[in-house]
DNA sequence: TAGGTGACGGACC
DNA sequence: CGGTCCGCCACCT
């Protein structure tokens, strides 16, 4: 649990819920978006924890090589994470691969906030 | 408690 | 581009 009261897996999923239909994350991506740089791992747990069907995109999250995670502990959900991709209009390839740099999303951060104090 | 196993990532060859 | 190794850390024997 962190400070507001959130724990690991509740905060992969906001995370997760952030990446735009049609685009794509990287597991380190999200680590990082939630302050836990270099748990790239912890996060596809998380993500396996999830009970599906879910709200969570977590299709939209592949790893940095540009290739869907294909596991037999997956027991199926790599198969249809291909199928939902392709359903949002990204290519996969059969064994898995697809075109990341351009699919690749970026979290926009406000430049400057409303309190931020000014010269 | 120690050791093996991942929905990972980066360095190297 | 592919294959290996290693660091990583939560899970499960």
């Amino acid at each position: 649990m962190d400070r507001a009261g959130l724990s690991f897996d509740q905060r992969v999923q906001a995370a997760v819920a952030l990446v735009p239909r049609g685009r794509l994350a990287t597991y380190g991506q999200i680590a990082e978006l939630i302050g836990a740089y270099g748990c790239a791992r912890q996060v596809g747990w998380a993500l396996r924890r999830l009970p599906l069907p879910s709200a969570v995109p977590w299709h939209r999250v592949v790893n940095a090589q540009g290739r869907i995670s294909m596991s037999p502990g997956r027991e199926g959900s790599d198969w249809m994470q291909i199928e939902l991709l392709r359903a949002e209009g990204i290519p996969v390839q059969a064994d898995g691969r697809l075109p990341l740099r351009r699919y690749l999303w970026s979290p926009e951060f406000p430049l400057v906030d409303a309190c931020s104090i000014s010269a």
